[in-house]
DNA sequence: GGACCTTTGTGTCAAAAATACACTTTGCGA
DNA sequence: TCGCAAAGTGTATTTTTGACACAAAGGTCC
């Protein structure tokens, strides 16, 4: 093997998270605020952060979404490997990292990682972390720090994949939730129109929902049924998949 | 931001290829066969390297594949990235680490890529490289060096999911193929028997294939038909992918 | 040359799934 | 009690799947 001593790569490593949340109606993103540096603008990031050097890839990416949000125990899906070495291009990204690392100019290969949390089960707490971690609608959301738009964007088409191929859901939703719920979460990801009939009857033929007797109440008009999936058929399923899920 | 300096990773980064070769029988992949170290037996291992300080992590990949192996310009998809600090579990990965690299008990983290190449444009040739690549059925893979097994069973579990929604195989097949050449690639990729009759039925009407002329020779059956993909249809749909085509 | 072997190539029918589409029900609020 | 808004429900048509068997072509071997 020759000698590429003065090549070899010495970069950092990262773990960036994108944390996907559903209100009920849209599918929305956990950013956080980066502080601002004098004289340039705040803008958003996803949570991430330098991994240890002893430690595995998807317990870093835990971590370090942890510590920047406060979130627990959530399953993280990894997106795959980011990081060319122009990702430094906007200079918002280089003042910020030259106030925060030893290293700024040190080449940063990050790891992408994906989840879906019920925005219930997480309510921002501004003033408990250094940043305040903020829900954003994936419309609104633009320009992002690093290659972190890129990620998210590779996040989500990895999202919609698995939504043909897997039931999803479980974690977006509250335990109980109604069908037009999940219709809305399919439309919110998918980003497009589902027909109601038709959603309803192949969402009922996998059978990993169970009818509560509950209905909704204090609504304007015919309160819908509540619904909570099947843990044990959604898991079976989870593992199998489905071959066919197309809408 | 605390300090984790004594914390922060400080690791290799390698690329590591899995590439997908059919003999129009067999799926195969492409390993590299690492040297006797005294004492120990030879072991197989994917192509794979570390990656320079200011390369793109493709480009890497790339690279590394063309020094390893002699394959230029390849499309090499990402699988994502391995590399949990126990990577090192068997005693010919750090026996060949010691006698290969400076630092061999830096922690490194690989990023798999896998391709699809005809096994006839790749006939590998022993005498020119450092290391033999050499093709070998998948079947008769067993262990690998490091965690080249997991990054190989991530990568063909890729390709599965992916033939189920895209079409595959005009990288490896010839540019001329039969039918039944097309139908044993997804059966040796799938793992299944597919029935004949309805595999022919799909493909033909997914209008991606044209039919020439020309007819096998010499062989001692009905000679089969020559189909070719239609280049324009076949990038379409590669590009819409279609939402449903589970066998 | 004829028997035989091997692989190609083809069609139909029944079952399941997808698609398109509109009206009634329920409960609240004005 | 009227109106509004979302829930909930069924059918008919088309498309897709899945299962299944036999004739055609060409070489080989005697």
């Amino acid at each position: 093997m020759h000698d590429k001593m003065n090549h070899e790569l010495n970069p950092r490593i990262s773990a960036d998270c994108v944390i996907f949340g559903f209100d009920l109606n849209k599918l929305n993103v956990l950013l956080i605020e980066r502080e601002t540096v004098v004289g340039l603008d705040t803008y958003k990031a996803l949570p991430g952060d330098l991994i240890f050097e002893d430690e595995p890839l998807d317990t870093a990416a835990n971590r370090v979404l942890n510590e920047l949000t406060g979130l627990e125990n959530i399953y993280l899906e990894q997106v795959g490997a980011f990081g060319d070495p122009d990702r430094l291009s906007k200079p918002q990204d280089r003042a910020w990292l030259k106030a925060v690392r030893q290293d700024p100019d040190a080449r940063v290969i990050t790891i992408g990682y994906y989840s879906l949390v019920g925005m219930n089960d997480y309510v921002p707490q501004p003033a408990s972390f250094a940043r305040a971690a903020t829900w954003i609608p994936i419309e609104e959301i633009g320009e992002l720090a690093f290659d972190h738009r890129e990620i998210l964007d590779s996040a989500l088409k990895k999202l919609k994949e698995k939504l043909l191929v897997q039931p999803i859901g479980f974690n977006l939703l509250p335990e109980k939730f109604t069908l037009s719920q999940l219709h809305r979460l399919y439309e919110a990801i998918l980003g497009v129109e589902l027909d109601k009939r038709n959603f309803r009857r192949k969402m009922l033929k996998m059978e990993i929902l169970e009818s509560l007797e509950e209905r909704q109440e204090g609504v304007p008009h015919k309160p819908s049924q509540f619904f909570k999936f099947n843990e044990q058929k959604y898991h079976d399923l989870l593992k199998t998949g489905f071959d066919n899920f197309g809408f």
